[in-house]
DNA sequence: TGCTGATAGGTGCATAGTACACTTAGGAGG
DNA sequence: CCTCCTAAGTGTACTATGCACCTATCAGCA
């Protein structure tokens, strides 16, 4: 479970120690599977899809993003533009897209998790009512 | 939304920075609420509760909580034993009760966040098959 | 020419939260 | 006496993030 190539030390999710608080890698992981871009659009795909609009602060996501290319996850190439400064354009690497897989088995444990949570704490409220 | 007593900067997921990840502190309150209890046996109830059985260390949850008592959400009391050491019992205070209830309607926005995330990643691998 | 604002991609620093290893302590059983 | 189980911690290193700040390109405008 979880991809587990090059392994790490101690406790992990998907490879990884903490990096699965925020999914931030796992969303970015798939905005790249739908289509290549730059970071400065990914912040903005990434405003659209985070639930109640927060969403980690650029520098957060570009260094995200500086990571998983070192990490082989993503590959980047400058696109000069007559218009505008130059952007790094990110694209899926084979790896990525693995890793995405497990991620996407990993978020779906998560959500049975918090399907536990909640089912425990509506259960506790309704036999409270019962007294 | 998310009980804002004691204002605290930047971010915040129900008063906390990034107490949110591991939804450590939700689950304390909500075994709490069920019962009165030690901070071994919560980790044993943990252990049963977390999914995949992945829980944090004793260390990260007695300090938590120390926190959560120095918060005002938890109260405890030494429990001397003949048989054993003593424990310090936990108890949920009308704080904790309605921090609780905050962390409900979090745990529910990043349950569908998580939805969302399988939602477009299952969608995309369907759309994929058609090609 | 100079200024502002949008786009784009970063860095430096402080802080929070955790894992891991270790310690202290009481009592039970050999 | 030694070991194990219960119970509650502490010390330290490390990771990931937020916030503030910086650089650069180009467009529009006075």
């Amino acid at each position: 479970m979880c991809g587990s190539h090059h392994h790490r030390s101690h406790r992990e999710h998907c490879g990884r120690t903490r990096r699965a608080s925020s999914f931030l890698e796992a969303w970015l992981l798939l905005l790249l599977k739908d289509d290549a871009a730059h970071g400065y659009e990914l912040l903005d795909r990434l405003r659209q899809n985070l639930t109640g609009g927060l969403c980690p602060d650029p520098g957060t996501v570009y260094r995200n993003l500086r990571r998983m290319e070192e990490e082989g996850l993503v590959a980047s190439t400058w696109e000069l533009r007559d218009a505008g400064p130059p952007r790094r354009l990110y694209r899926l690497t084979e790896q990525g897209e693995e890793l995405l897989q497990a991620w996407a088995a990993h978020v779906e444990e998560c959500r049975a998790g918090l399907d536990r949570f909640l089912e425990v704490y509506h259960q506790m409220n309704r036999s409270a009512d019962e007294e």
